[in-house]
DNA sequence: CGAAGTCATGGAATCGATTACACGGATGAT
DNA sequence: ATCATCCGTGTAATCGATTCCATGACTTCG
């Protein structure tokens, strides 16, 4: 592969002339120009991003560690990372942690030791010092979704404060009263802000939320098969079910498939993170949807920010209640306020 | 960030001594061992990757190019090579082409700047006169999936030849005779393929594929909601479509859902790629699975043995059918031969 | 006891770029 | 005419690693 020595000979420069062309410094004689950009194109050269980066130490290059790719939500959201990233000029290496804190950990290692210019992290489950220490150490960083307590940096994630008390108000106007949640992973923010809501929007009802109609699971579609399956042997099984994340409701689906009962004549689910497959399950299911192209832009603006000195900004966006039919019968507007 | 220069300091050796113990050489006294392993925990050095790169001219790193990523089969397999990818101590650099030829070329010159090991291709509709004279220059590379007559690299694919056969017995032993196809985009192998596979397996029940069943589609939901249409608006419509892929059969069944019909009853809906989500569909699609564990694991395997130096094998997995009710009812046993 | 070999180590070249600095020639101001 | 500026260009240092080669100490064997 050629490198920058073969394009000065070819054009009969040194090799100071040829990266002046390239990186289009002004003092450059028309005629060197041409020669050089007559030799690039005859050898087909590109310069060696690696040389590149190892003398400007930096490398266009943004980490996207991100907790589960197979989640379309987060597969959705890393599109549009990549997206904006490209119309900024960099590049972006994923991550995907799995939901396993160690997997996290050696992807930060990996992304960090080839000096990406800084990461996009959307933390899973457990603690990680590596975090902390990364974040502390100056790396440019930025929460996405999910975020670290502890960890100062950014963070950009939309609030379902407002569709959940929305989605409760809808469950009560439809005469549901016993509603339980699939809870994410505690030591998830998203998962416990989720349940908290929740339960704050119950209260304005005069409802509760007792602990056997709080299930745990860890934001897989098995975890929330198995948390509906005890919720359906209770003496008294929930009216309605809510998942805080799509495939925890994938798997509650399946629970109550399994048990012989249908939705919603027997029992109501609704779902955190809407996506394309709800509109066509059996029945169309009620989500609340996230911003995903507007939080995928912002993080990845608010992260250049830091890198190219500016100062970033934390942007929180509000998510939105879809109504469908999985809880009974649908509203006629889409937005019932109480 | 600490230098190897820092830890040779540190340890009072030269860099030559902790390079050689950063890379296992032998010749190095315990002593020297212990006291570059204490400088590197105390500084807690990291190798630049990026240096060491340029010097050895290998990034350890693979770059996968994919045509959709929010196509949850292209999801998956991209999971499964980036498992894979990293047993064998390499990382992955995902490109996702959106089915857009130009996005799939900049993607592909940007791994190569970046100088990436090897490239795993899944090429979009089009001719990239790039992708051969990749090939050619000597970047070693591995199709999956889909491939590029006439560019000669191994091949890692899934043949769907015996399911499709499988899939218009069970058709027909349901009493379907009108079928219908929607295609992928002619340029890609796979999209090809299909259809003449459903062709050739028609044959064998004297059944025609009349043009007007074959509509064109791209892979995307889209499309496959436009030829549905069209297919609806016959004097006399199909009675079962078979989509060549997930997104077209999402496409697909909006068109029916919007038409007012009903599947299976009013009419039947196959597709290639089984997704988690086609469990929970109403009704559950009849689909063709391919083993994408088997094809990401053996499409890294066949690069890194380029890589490294042996010599590869491309690689035929076989796709299976997987009955469930979108065609009529189901039938008592999976594969339905004659 | 001396030659040959082994081993641990350091100096320095190298990978392919960028960029500070020096230099010579042309231009412009006085 | 003289001196300061500016412009285009090249030389060489540099980034952080790896690795060839030389060197000196020590072992081994005839």
């Amino acid at each position: 592969m050629a490198s920058i020595k073969d394009v000065a000979a070819q054009a009969g420069v040194s090799v100071a002339t040829v990266s002046r062309v390239l990186n289009s410094h002004p003092s450059v004689s028309p005629d060197a120009r041409t020669r050089v950009r007559a030799a690039v194109d005859a050898l087909g050269y590109r310069p060696n991003a690696v040389a590149r980066s190892l003398r400007t130490d930096q490398t266009r290059t943004l980490g996207l560690v991100i907790s589960d790719v197979l989640n379309p939500y987060f597969t959705e959201l890393a599109r549009f990372v990549e997206e904006e990233a490209r119309a900024l000029g960099y590049s972006v290496i994923i991550g995907n942690a799995d939901e396993r804190p160690e997997l996290q950990d050696h992807h930060v290692r990996t992304l960090l030791d080839r000096r990406i210019d800084g990461l996009l992290v959307s933390p899973a489950d457990g603690d990680s010092s590596l975090m902390a220490d990364v974040a502390r150490g100056g790396t440019p960083m930025v929460f996405v979704d999910r975020w670290m307590p502890g960890v100062d940096v950014p963070v950009v994630r939309a609030d379902g404060r407002d569709a959940i008390r929305d989605l409760v108000a809808h469950l009560h106007a439809l005469g549901h009263r016993r509603l339980a949640i699939i809870a994410g992973p505690a030591a998830t923010t998203t998962g416990n802000e989720r349940v908290e809501a929740f339960r704050e929007a119950l209260r304005a009802y005069a409802l509760t939320l007792p602990d056997v109609h709080i299930g745990q699971g860890d934001f897989q579609a098995d975890s929330g098969r198995r948390v509906t399956e005890r919720f359906l042997a209770l003496p008294e099984p929930p009216e309605v079910v809510f998942a805080a994340d799509n495939l925890m409701a994938l798997g509650a689906l399946d629970a109550i498939r399994a048990a012989g009962l249908r939705v919603p004549q027997d029992i109501g689910l609704a779902a955190f993170d809407d996506i394309p497959w709800f509109v066509h399950t059996d029945p169309p299911i009620t989500a609340i949807a996230q911003p995903t192209g507007e939080l995928g832009r912002a993080a990845v603006r608010a992260l250049v920010d830091i890198v190219e000195g500016r100062s970033p900004q934390s942007v929180t966006l509000p998510a939105r209640l879809v109504v469908r039919r999985s809880c009974g019968e649908p509203a006629p507007d889409r937005r019932s306020n109480r």
